[in-house]
DNA sequence: AATCAGTTCCAAAGCGCTTTGAATAATTGG
DNA sequence: CCAATTATTCAAAGCGCTTTGGAACTGATT
């Protein structure tokens, strides 16, 4: 069923049948009832490319998501996003589509999407320190947000993230509420946007508790497993151990695990 | 730069352009080449919607994720799927769609996909038992592939699965390896296709390992918490109890960790 | 020189929709 | 009652591509 078949059995032009269906005004309320009642009844849905060809806009979002080499999300948090981003879209009237890429081709899977005019923008995930993808859109004038935030040294656009200073606030305030006086934070490195907003957040969590920061306690480097274990390690043989860690994320906090471990420590009850 | 463009930076008819460009035979080689080169220098790219309109393909396939009201993706193995699948398409030149609903507007979202005509088919995730979905697909006339399998029971249509008998037989000689030969075997229903052939991968390998199977350490239930949780406890109070546990679905597995912690003993040394 | 078969290219129609510019019908004021 | 509005409706063009049905040219054959 399409417009032209639904125009004909109502007796009215495409012109007409089209407007009613968009909510123009120049059309008589009681033809609009009828158009919608036989669109209903035809179960009619315009064909989104020609529409789109039309119209211009695709009703579209488009999320480029590299893969490494081994076939693993890069980011394991995607999954979540995805599904959170998908039904707002839905609602919306939008579809989602995704790139899967090797992250090798990730520049390439940019341009084919501005180029194709498959998606009227797109969301860019996990961006780095002058992260070069953000000059890459901004290049294809394709319009994007960014999903997380490096700095603010890569200019003026768009972004969402998550409220990193008050999450760390609560998540430290959870440790001090249960007793926890020597709480580590293990940090992403110092120069990124979030690991200031982080650590803010522990500062603030600390000192709401009265509790002095300890720079023994404090880490900062690029998220790796090895970064876990060789701080967490370190910082439990301090004279005063601390009781409770604050990591940044879970590839480092696999390697405090491991050091906590080996330390002959149970997660979950000595640490 | 559209084919309109092209074609008239070439001197050439858009008939020839687009053959040129599609591997049609009725060109002349050295055109084609200057075409390729020309499209290449202005990093053209069909557009899509209008490629899709004249042609009757969509070059997208699409993936419905219904969403239970808790805002959780109703099957955790979605994102890896998803990735996977995402790679391929990308590789043959489709995109991916997806449409993340409450599961209230499933059917929704699968007749709008087929009216709308924005994939040329979709895949659909975790059938059950006597899915009403694969009946409303048919009659929607929209192409399907069915990933997981539920029984043979609900006709003929094209599916793909994990080899369910080689992966319990696997998992089952990982143990017997390992010097287990009381061996749990908490399944799915029993008329459930992946259950049976479960069931028989782990006959397989016990009998391999020369050891009996010990009807009580045998359960077939619908995929519940709870089910893991007094299934376990139950077998744990066997006169000889089982030291492993194999389970049909990460759900189960909690229940079991419940009972086998309650218990007293601990995951990964005593069971 | 005329015919034929290939080869190479093109003009135009069509995919299903929106939108512009006009025509027609209904309503109003003088 | 007629001209002037205003409210409805329509025909046709256009979005960027593919594809059909020819046309124009090239050699080769009679």
């Amino acid at each position: 069923m399409n417009l032209k078949q639904l125009s004909q059995l109502l007796g009215l032009s495409q012109t007409t049948v089209s407007r009613a269906l968009n909510g123009y005004p120049e059309v008589n309320e009681a033809t609009r009832a009828r158009v919608a009642a036989a669109a209903e009844q035809h179960n009619y849905r315009p064909n989104t490319r020609a529409k789109g060809l039309a119209t211009g806009r695709a009703m579209a979002i488009g999320h480029v998501i590299p893969m490494s080499n081994n076939h693993e999300m890069v980011n394991p948090i995607f999954g979540d996003f995805i599904a959170g981003a998908g039904e707002t879209y839905s609602k919306a009237g939008y579809d989602m589509i995704l790139s899967v890429v090797p992250d090798s081709d990730e520049e390439k899977a940019y341009r084919d999407l501005a180029a194709k005019g498959t998606v009227d923008g797109v969301i860019l995930h996990g961006p780095r320190m002058n992260d070069p993808r953000i000059g890459l859109l901004r290049s294809l004038k394709i319009p994007f947000v960014v999903h997380g935030r490096a700095s603010e040294a890569t200019g003026d656009y768009s972004w969402l993230d998550v409220n990193n200073r008050s999450a760390f606030e609560r998540a430290t305030a959870l440790l001090t509420d249960l007793g926890h006086r020597r709480i580590a934070l293990l940090n992403g490195l110092e120069h990124m946007d979030f690991a200031q907003r982080r650590r803010a957040g522990y500062f603030q969590a600390l000192e709401a508790a009265a509790l002095e920061v300890d720079p023994a306690l404090l880490a900062s480097q690029e998220m790796t497993e090895d970064y876990g274990y060789v701080t967490a390690k370190q910082m439990l043989a301090l004279p005063v151990p601390p009781s409770a860690f604050l990591v940044a994320s879970l590839i480092v906090a696999l390697g405090v695990r491991r050091a906590v471990e080996e330390a002959g420590l149970t997660m979950g009850r000595d640490i």
